[in-house]
DNA sequence: GTCTATAAACCGATAGAC
DNA sequence: GTCTATCGGTTTATAGAC
């Protein structure tokens, strides 16, 4: 079939993006791995390697986005679901050699001060991710501003140990980072409702 | 004067891997903005591009784990020095039109799957500074597993922040992510010493 | 040690046959 | 819509003059 040429390319693109990041990513590399032929990129992105970033970004950002969600809206409360959350995350983390943590994480560095359309794009995905988080901490409770808050104490939480995790090949960073998480909800519950 | 040639090619390298990363920072550009002729990165650096960026590692590393006990060495308690530091980082971050955050963070996520020898290299570098912020919290008075811990949030909240400020143009996160290691800090207080 | 020239490979992008 | 050939420019790296 004349099938899935085009998402082919984007899943290829944001694995390689995960792993190595967006300018040591080739696009002869891209259409080699997705065994797809050289000119359906320009075929398919007529914008060319930026294009198809800006893409790669907002789709694995929405699949991440709601792999995060499944999970927090299992869990009867908030300090489980980001218990869950870090523990899932560390989970995979090892059992993919330390290469699935964020899918946008890299790029995002990479290009905050390179490339400003691509900036904006992972803005718009880190701003979903806190309001998809915001909702869910809003639902167990908390004010608006603690529930933003603490959203994106648990985003910068992940992303930070990320960092930690993968340059030493260990999960401890993810493990400390989510006490930290739990302690901050522990501490917005308290003000509301002082023992 | 033969004076410095070798220093000033390491750290317009550092400031050039912590706005753009490794891949998309070529020898040319190094060479251009440090006014230094291209045989000299050779000449100093044998090893090419991987050892100029281990160097460049350890240096802007060890650099920058300076700037941060400077700070935490002039606070009076574990929870002043976090402010302090997060604010800090916040002010610098802005002033700078966001681009001086860490200065390996993009280093290392872009090597931590794709060149083990620049991926140890930062892992030394953590590791370093992860080691000095747990000998202040343990000056401050916590145990060492718990001031190791500590000092892991403390780093980690950084790092995610960053992440999340440089992509956003907004220092909220800092905000957010300093308020949950200070709850962090202050949970390990109350094991220690209940009220 | 400084500096230039250049090699060999690779990059993103394009043209055009099929 | 698929696929190849190729352009122009860049990359890292090397050779060698001075």
């Amino acid at each position: 079939m004349a099938a899935g040429t085009r998402e082919r390319i984007v899943a290829t693109t944001s694995e390689l993006f995960r792993r190595q990041g967006y300018p040591s990513t080739g696009l002869k590399q891209i259409v080699a791995e997705a065994g797809a032929p050289f000119g359906s990129i320009y075929h398919f992105f007529p914008g060319g390697k930026q294009q198809l970033a800006a893409e790669v970004i907002r789709t694995s950002g929405r699949a991440y986005q709601q792999l995060v969600e499944a999970i927090l809206d299992e869990a009867p409360d908030a300090v489980t679901a980001v218990e869950t959350g870090f523990a899932a995350a560390a989970e995979t983390l090892a059992a993919t050699d330390y290469a699935d943590a964020c899918p946008i994480a890299t790029v995002a560095l990479e290009v905050a001060s390179t490339d400003d359309t691509l900036r904006a794009a992972t803005a718009e995905v880190f701003d979903a991710w806190v309001e998809a988080g915001a909702a869910r901490f809003r639902r167990w409770g908390f004010a608006p501003a603690d529930a933003r808050r603490l959203a994106i104490v648990f985003i910068t939480g992940l992303e930070g140990a990320f960092v930690l995790c993968r340059a030493a090949r260990s999960t401890e960073a993810l493990t400390a980072a989510a006490s930290a998480v739990t302690a901050a909800i522990r501490a917005a519950q308290e003000v509301s409702a002082p023992r």
